[in-house]
This record gives C-alpha cells, sequence and structure tokens, in this order.
DNA sequence: GCAGAATATTGTAGCGCTACAAAACACGGA
DNA sequence: TCCGTGTTTTGTAGCGCTACAATATTCTGC
C-alpha cells in the first residue's frame, strides 16, 4: 500500500457505488457527458455533488497522458502591464474547459524553475514571455515534447510564438518623433532584460535616428523597467549628456510617469520642453496628465491567440514554428 | 492499458535501468536524499540530466498523497497591491522546497472555480484573499480537509488567517485627519468588494468621525478599487454632497492617485485645499508628487506567514482557527 | 418475433510513482 | 569466524483514474 488510505476520501469509486454504476460510468460522466444516458449522468452528478466528490486531476493525467491545465509563466505583477494579456489567456482557456494556472519569474533561472514545475505537472502546454531562456529548460521542453508559445515576441520562435514587431514600434515611436521635429532625442534602455524584450530596441532607434541624420549617442540605461522611479533616474543620466535633449523614448509607460513626476518637480514643461513617449498603454499612461502616447500592444488578443495555439495542438492542430502577429497602435496623446 | 505509451518517456524506471539501481533508489534521490550513499546519488543525478528526467508530480502526489505544490487564489494584478504579498509567498515556499501556483479571481464564483481546480490538483494548502467566499467552495475544501488560509484579514477564520485590522487602521487614519484639523471629512468606499476587506472600513469610518462631533454624511461608492478613473468619479460625487469638503479617504492608493491627477486638472492644492489619504502603500504612492499618506499593510511578511501556516500544517503542526496579525503602519506624506 | 445496427455500460490492465517492510551489505568487537 | 548493529538498497502492492475492447441493452425494419 502506500498512502495510510483515509476512509473518508471520496473517491470515483465511491461515488459509483452510491449511484449505482460501474466507476467508467462516472469516469465518462466527467469527460464525456454525451456518451452517458440522461437519466444516468444527472444521478451521478447529483451524488457526486453530495458527496464532494472532485475527480483527481492527479489521477487522471496519469492514466490518461492528457491534462486540461495550461501554465503561463510571468515576468512580473508590479504593474498593469501583463494584466490584459492574463485576462486574453484566462477567458480563452476557460471557455475551452481548460484551466490556467500561473508562476512568477523574474529571471532566467527563476523560469527555468517555473517551467521545470509545469513539466513535473505535466500541463497541456506553457506560455512563456520574450524569447531569452534558459537552453537546459528548452532542452526539457524539447524532450518531453510540451507545447509552448513564446508570447510578447515575433522572431523565430522555439516552438510557437505570438507577438508584434518591437522593431516596427521602436520605428514608428521614434518616427513620430523625429516627424513633430524632436532633434535631441535621448532612449531609455533597460539592462536587466530578462526577456529580450527591450534589448533589441536599442540599434533599432539608432538606425532610424541616424537615418534623419540626428545624432544617436543619447541613449541610457535603466536597472529598472517597471518602477517610477527609473524614470528619474533616466532623465539625470540624459541630462548628462545632453542638457538640452528635446525628447525621451522610455521602455514602458511607468518608466514615462516617472520622467512625467519628475519634469513636474524640476518644472519642465511636457511637452514643450521635453516630448514623453511610453511603452505598453499601461492604464496610468491615459489617466495621468498630460496623456502620455505609447505604443499599444494588442496584449488581451495576444493572450488569446497563445491560448488557442496550444488548445489546438491538443486537438491535433500542428502549429509548430508559426509566429502569429497581434499587431500594435501608437496612441498619440498630449506628452509627445 | 491506458496511454499510447510514448517509448521515449523518460520515466524512473528508465533513469532506474540506466544507472543499474532499483526505481525505489530514484526516488529516494529525489525525495529522501539523506537515505542514498552519496556515490549514488550523485550517478542518479547525473544520469536523470542526461535523460532529462522530471518527477511526474501527478504519479508521485497520487501515490504518496502528498504535495509540494501550493496554491493562491489573487483578485488581480492590475496594480502593485498584491506584488509584495506574492512575493513573500514566492521567496518563502521556495526555500522550503515547495512551489507556489497562482491563479486569478476577480469574484466570488471565479475563486470557487479557482479553488475547484486547486483542489482537483490535491495542493498541499489553498491561499485565499479576504474572507468572503462562495459556501459550496468551502464546503468542498472542509470535506478534502485542504489547509486554507485566508489573507488580509484577521476575524473569525474559516481555518487559519493573517492579516491586520482592517477597523484599526480605517480609526488611525481617520483620526489622523481629524487631528489635522479637518472638519468635513468624506469617505470613498468600493461597492464591488468581493473580500470584505472594503466593506466593513465604512462604519468604523461613520463611528470614528461622529465621536469627533463631525458629519458623517459625506461618503460615496466607486465600482473600482483598482483604477484611477474612480478617482475623479469620487471627487465629483462628493462634491455633489458638499462642494466644501476638505478630506478624502480613498479605499487604495490607486484611486487617492486619481484624486490627485483631477485636483490637478482642477487646480485644487494638495493638501491645502484638500488632504488625500490612500491605503496600500502602492509604489505609486511615494513616487507621485505630493506623495500620499497611506496605510502600509506588511504584505510581504503577511505572504510569508500564509506559507508557513500551511507548510507547517503539513509537518504536523496545527494551527487550526489561528489568526496571525502582521499588523500595519500609517505612512505620513505630504497629501495630507 | 428476430437479425442487425446503434447505443449504453462495464471489466481489464495499467499510467509513474512511493510507503513500508524486508533484505543485503558493511563494519567492528568478541 | 561469527554475531549484532547500523546503513543502504530493493520488492511488493497499490494510489485514483482512464483507454480500449467487450459485453449488455435498446432500437430499428421487415
Amino acid at each position: 500500500m502506500t498512502k495510510p488510505r483515509n476512509d473518508e476520501t471520496v473517491t470515483m469509486q465511491s461515488v459509483a457505488v452510491a449511484a449505482g454504476v460501474s466507476p467508467m460510468t462516472v469516469s465518462n460522466t466527467f469527460r464525456y457527458p454525451e456518451r452517458v444516458q440522461e437519466e444516468t449522468r444527472e444521478r451521478v452528478l447529483k451524488i457526486a455533488s453530495e458527496l464532494g466528490y472532485v475527480p483527481n486531476h492527479a489521477a487522471g493525467n496519469l492514466a490518461s497522458g492528457q491534462s486540461r491545465v495550461i501554465g503561463a509563466v510571468i515576468p512580473s505583477i508590479k504593474n498593469s502591464s501583463f494584466y490584459n494579456y492574463v485576462r486574453g489567456m484566462q477567458d480563452h482557456v476557460t471557455s475551452q474547459g481548460y484551466q490556467l494556472i500561473l508562476k512568477l519569474a523574474d529571471t532566467v533561472s527563476q523560469e527555468a524553475a517555473a517551467i521545470r514545475t509545469f513539466v513535473g505537472l505535466r500541463v497541456a502546454g506553457i506560455a512563456l514571455v520574450g524569447d531569452e531562456h534558459e537552453s537546459d529548460a528548452l532542452t526539457l521542453l524539447r524532450k518531453t515534447g510540451t507545447p509552448v508559445v513564446e508570447s510578447w515576441v515575433y522572431n523565430d520562435p522555439f516552438d510557437m510564438a505570438v507577438g508584434y514587431s518591437t522593431a516596427d514600434a521602436t520605428h514608428a515611436m521614434t518616427s513620430l518623433l523625429i516627424e513633430t521635429g524632436r532633434q535631441r532625442i535621448g532612449f531609455v534602455g533597460y539592462d536587466g532584460d530578462v526577456s529580450h524584450r527591450y534589448t533589441e530596441r536599442v540599434p533599432i532607434f539608432k538606425r532610424c535616428v541616424e537615418h534623419a541624420g540626428l545624432d544617436s549617442h543619447r541613449i541610457v540605461l535603466v536597472d529598472q523597467a517597471d518602477g517610477f522611479s527609473a524614470g528619474a533616474k533616466a532623465l539625470e543620466r540624459l541630462c548628462a549628456i545632453d542638457p538640452e535633449f528635446d525628447a525621451i523614448v522610455c521602455p514602458t509607460d511607468i518608466v514615462a510617469a516617472g520622467v512625467l513626476f519628475e519634469c513636474g518637480r524640476r518644472g519642465w514643461k511636457v511637452p514643450d520642453r521635453l516630448a514623453v513617449a511610453g511603452w505598453g498603454d499601461y492604464e496610468i499612461a491615459s489617466e495621468i496628465t498630460p496623456g502620455i502616447t505609447t505604443i499599444q500592444p494588442h496584449s488581451y488578443e495576444m493572450g488569446q491567440r497563445a491560448m488557442t495555439m496550444i488548445v489546438e495542438r491538443a486537438s491535433g492542430i500542428d502549429h509548430r514554428g508559426v509566429s502569429h502577429d497581434t499587431g500594435f497602435q501608437v496612441l498619440r496623446r498630449e506628452s509627445a
């Protein structure tokens, strides 16, 4: 024997006995209701709920080799950044009879640990953010054949991907600033980048600015992309490079809001003295005054697509190597 | 047979064969390393990692009746409100060899669904927020004997609880405003309250204000506690009751920040024209100008304690009925 | 009333892992 | 050499569930 069997444990067996049917009928009632006659099904469900029976997912998973749980790794819940993404995933998955569970991971090694947990749980699929992952974790995923979607990235998927072009978005935003007459544009990068979502923006920015015949040396890095305080730091550092810089491209709206707070303290008028561009369409971007001009990724849709890809894989449709573009929009507000 | 057996599946058995030991030795290597000789252990671990073996948690859970996964239900990830709480849980749990998985649930019925998923997964314990839950879900938890911690609340736990006294905090904040000479204090309640964490504040506020001989009719409700826009709405509604009101107690710092934004638009000086009090010590409270006077719950510690209680339960220490107070602090900043 | 098809239900045989007890081994003292 | 003690390893017997095939039941049409 294994577990010190608790007599009160409600199993499929006990439901079957109480309902006067075989365990298989109980199993079918939950997994394939249409295979069971309505009358029988209702009786089983009634007894099951009276007894407080909840199918043991661990046992079912083991027996069937299938799972209706999908795991998602989220880098941070500090801000609303992933709010719509998670909502999109959750809404879609629930409607398909699946369940979404989340793990937080700040760093690639934490992400690897999260992946290991999900693989240990034998989930139906895993959604990751970004395209920078620990190679051991990837090997594991490849070996176990777990369906994986990378999101917020677009190129060169490990398995499947859904996102938008960071390059295009960087280009669009920089161009906007150039077109509105800014000449001394500063760029704020994030150097603690886990997911490669930020680092690739720098060269695009450079190329874009140089192409317009402008200087591209106003680039600083901050160690936080989701803290307001990074805004003040970035401003300070850009001032050190060029006190007269007239525009700033931030890695997120949070940093942009931090910049606005600091401008307030310094008495700088936005956008007259400084044009401020954010990224992500966080809630604060539309609520703060002046409103922040930003990149709006279609995060809700991204979450949905990610789940669709995983769920469809389970039903045989193979999306291996597929990368889905959910696009983005430049939202023009008062700050730039 | 059950599952169409995939020959490439790496099981404990295949690791055992490759390492020339019995499956039990492999099992022990992972679960009770000290029972296995160092030499053997290393060989097994080496082979396991070469083969890309990850213990099947579903099978282990089934066989042992134990689980090293703890589930937490979080109402929202829209703001930083639960950031430190989740960090506290995560950090602590990891150091104990457990894993934390999250589910989001906005409403009691979503919470119930999340609980069902966790129970189906046979997790080691569940952390909930607040004390308002669906009765079916509670019955289920009671029947299955799953350890449950309610957090952010203090009184009358279903099983275990960790939190602070909302009543004391409301009292402290209201008293602060009264002591600093405010006479026409407005209160913003949240009427979409899932977790009973907000509703109980209203009567305390009333009593407190009346006890000081002041009017207590300046109370409005908003339907969002985590959106900036609620701040503008609240301000408007309080103006309708009394255009001369001179202080406002908000349900969260987010609402308070929304109030500050609206004050900015109206040209009201804070705290001269209006004293603004927040709640929760969200990051924005310290970053915005003026800084928001707020209630700081010790969320990180709360998360830690919640996990301690669950983990200790697994090792036999019974905390049933125990409620742990993690306290709070009033953080005085410029806004009030 | 009956063959044949369609529908509903049920044994059987594990899925991959672990608790427990039993067995094998190592070591020192008599 | 043998015995007792402590350490390390290994069979055995399931945990609760499901795929599949086989059986039982009901429903046609003639």
